[in-house]
DNA sequence: CCAAAGAATTGACACGATTCAATTGCAGAG
DNA sequence: CTCTGCAATTGAATCGTGTCAATTCTTTGG
C-alpha cells in the first residue's frame, strides 16, 4: 500500500530511528542527511501512520464535543466554535449527539475512550453521573461545556443560568407582568434547574406568580403542545418565558394559531438568541448568550489543559448573560 | 493506567488470544471461559484501545464529513442524519467546516488523512477539485454528498437542483408571475449551478423573466444585502427565488424593512424547507429536500463501500426535492 | 598524531491488539 | 487403553512509529 518509516530509511540508505529523527527532532540529524531523507520522504509521498504514532506517544490530537443537540441553532454555534478553535491548534474533533439520553451520552464515551481523544467537552444532560471520573483516571480530560461544577477538580465554562433566569423575571415584572408561565424542560438539565432557581428568586423579590409548565424535549414541537396547558391554567399568565428559544418559537405558533396576539394579549420571551429570532412571526425578545465565544473558550481551556497537565490550574469560567428587547415582550395593559 | 488485554488475560486466568477472541470472534470461545472474560473486562472497565487494534488491522472506524456549513441548519439536519447512521455501525464522525473554501477543504482532508479515516462524506465547495484521488490511493472512499458526481467511478448521494429550480419556476409562473429575482451564490458551488440551469430552463418555458442576484455567501445578512440590489433594477419583480432558506429569511427582512408586504406585493420563495420557515415573519414557501435521510443514505452508503470494497457497485442515488407552499408565495394581483 | 569530547547515527525494544500455526484437552470409537 | 478428530486455547510474530542507550564518526586541542 502505501510506504512507511522501514521504506524510506531503505530509500535513503539510513535508519529507520534517523528518519524518525528527521520528523520529530530535525535539530540533530546533519543537514546533509536532512535534506536527503526529505528528499526521500517527499519522493515516496510518504505520510506518517497516526495509528502507530499515537499509539506509541499514547496521545492524539483529537477532542470529542458531546452536546445534547446539534441540531438547535444554540449547540450549532457553540459546535462552530470549538471547531474554530481546535482546528487552530490542529486538533479535530469528534461531534456526538446525546439527545439528552444518558445512555446515548455513556456510549458516546465509550466510543471516544476508544478512539483514544485527547479530551472531552461535554454539556452533560444530567447532574449526576459518575463516568467523567472514568474519563480522568483513563488521562482523558474533561472541561463542562455551557454547566457549572461546583468542585474546582475540572474545567467549566459556563453562563450564569441563575442570572439568566433573574433577568428574564425582572424584565417581565418591570413591564408589570406580576402572573408568568414558566415553560421548561426536565429540571435534572443543569441549566433548567439553575434558570428555575434565578426564575424563583425574582420572582420572590417582585412579588411575581410563577406557574410552572414542564416538557420532556425541549424543541419547537413540545413547546406548541405546552401552549394547550397554558390556556388550561387557572389563569391565563400575561407573559410567558421559555427556557429557550426553540420552545418559545413553538409556544408562539400555538398562541398565533389559538388566536392570540403577541405581545398584546400576553408577552414572550425565549432564551439562547438564536440568530432567527429577529426573522420570527413575531421577532423574539429574549436571553443572550455568547454561543461561538463559549465554544472557542471551552476548546482552548480543554486543550490547554491536555498539553500541560502537570501545572494546570484548573479554571472556572463564567460569562453573563444578557437581555435582548425586541417586539415579543410589552407593557401589561 | 488504564487496564489493557494482557491485564485483562492475567486477571481471567487466560492467553491474550482467548481475550481477543472473546471480543472479536466469540463463537469460538467456550461459553464457560466468555462468561468469566466478559466479566473480568467488566469488572476493570477495560475498552480496547482503538489505535493498536486499527494499527494491526489496517483499518479505523472513523468517517470524515465535511460540510460547507454546520450553521446552515440544512447542514445540521444532514449531519444528524450521518451521524445517526455512523453511530449505528459503530463508526465515529469527524466534523469539517469548509466555509465553502477549497483551501480550508483541502487543510480538513489532509488533517482526515493523518487520522486515519476509513472514509470521507463531502459537500464540495467547488466543481473542480482532484484531491479525492489522492484520498482513494490511500484507500480512503469518498462519497459525495448533496452533489452528483458524472463519472461512475464514485458514489453519491444528491437531491435534483435541476428539477428543484425548475419547480420554483413552475410554481411562481403558474400564479401569474413573470418577472422573477433569482437570488442565490457563486456559479461555482454545484448546487447552485444546478438550480439556476432549472431555473433557466423552467422560465424559457413559462416565458418568464429572469433577473440574477448574485451574492458571495448564502447567508441570511448577504440576504438583506441583497434586496438594495433587487429595489434598484429596472423592473420590481413581482417574485423572488432565493438559492437558500437563510438567503430567503434575509430578503424577507429587507423587504419587510422597506415597507414591501409578503405575499402581497411580492412573493417569496425559499429553497431547503428549514424547520423555522413557518415560524417566520411571513411563513415561507420552500422547496423542500429530505436533509435527515440524506446524510443517513450517504453514510449507509459510504460505509458499506468501506466494509465491502471488494464487490462494491458505485451507486449514484438522487432524491426528488418537493414543494412545500405556506404564506410567502400567492397569485399575482 | 593522539585522546577526548561532541555530534551523528544506529537498532533493539516498546506501545496494545490481532492473527494463526501450534499445542492442549476431551469425547467417542475401536 | 489407545487412537482419532474436533474444539478450545495458547503465545510468538506482527502492524509502523518513537525512544534511548550504545555505537560510530568528526572535530579539536595539545
Amino acid at each position: 500500500m502505501s510506504a512507511n518509516l522501514r521504506d524510506v530509511a531503505r530509500q535513503a540508505g539510513v535508519s529507520v530511528g534517523t528518519v524518525s529523527n528527521v520528523l520529530n527532532r530535525p535539530d540533530v540529524v546533519s543537514p546533509k542527511t536532512l535534506e536527503r531523507v526529505q528528499k526521500t520522504i517527499a519522493d515516496l509521498g510518504f505520510v506518517p501512520n497516526g495509528f502507530a504514532r499515537q499509539l506509541r506517544s499514547g496521545y492524539s490530537r483529537t477532542i470529542g464535543l458531546v452536546v445534547p443537540d446539534v441540531a438547535n441553532p444554540f449547540f450549532t454555534e457553540v459546535a462552530r466554535g470549538v471547531e474554530d478553535a481546535a482546528s487552530k491548534r490542529d486538533y479535530a474533533v469528534f461531534l456526538c449527539n446525546s439527545d439528552e439520553s444518558l445512555e446515548k451520552e455513556n456510549k458516546y464515551l465509550s466510543v471516544l475512550i476508544q478512539q483514544q481523544v485527547r479530551g472531552v467537552l461535554i454539556t452533560p444532560s444530567d447532574s449526576k453521573s459518575h463516568q467523567y471520573e472514568n474519563l480522568r483516571e483513563r488521562g482523558i480530560s474533561v472541561a463542562l461545556l455551557d454547566t457549572e461544577t461546583k468542585n474546582s477538580s475540572q474545567c467549566s465554562v459556563s453562563v450564569d443560568d441563575v442570572r439568566g433566569g433573574e433577568i428574564a423575571i425582572e424584565h417581565l415584572a418591570s413591564l408589570g407582568h406580576k402572573e408568568i408561565a414558566w415553560v421548561t424542560g426536565p429540571d435534572t438539565i443543569p441549566q433548567v434547574s439553575d434558570r428555575t432557581a434565578g426564575v424563583m428568586r425574582a420572582a420572590k423579590i417582585a412579588k411575581a406568580e410563577i406557574s410552572t409548565v414542564r416538557v420532556a424535549l425541549m424543541n419547537s414541537a413540545q413547546g406548541t403542545d405546552a401552549v394547550k396547558k397554558i390556556l388550561a391554567l387557572k389563569k391565563m399568565p400575561s407573559a410567558i418565558f421559555c427556557g429557550n428559544d426553540l420552545l418559545a418559537f413553538g409556544v408562539m405558533r400555538g398562541l398565533l394559531d389559538a388566536g392570540k396576539k403577541i405581545p398584546e394579549d400576553v408577552s414572550l420571551l425565549g432564551y439562547d438568541d438564536i440568530a432567527f429570532g429577529n426573522s420570527a412571526a413575531v421577532p423574539l425578545s429574549s436571553i443572550s448568550q455568547p454561543a461561538y465565544q463559549l465554544g472557542v473558550t471551552a476548546a482552548e481551556l480543554l486543550i490547554s489543559e491536555c498539553e500541560e497537565s502537570e501545572d494546570h490550574a484548573h479554571q472556572q469560567i463564567k460569562f453573563q448573560p444578557q437581555l435582548v428587547v425586541r417586539a415579543s415582550t410589552t407593557k401589561k395593559k
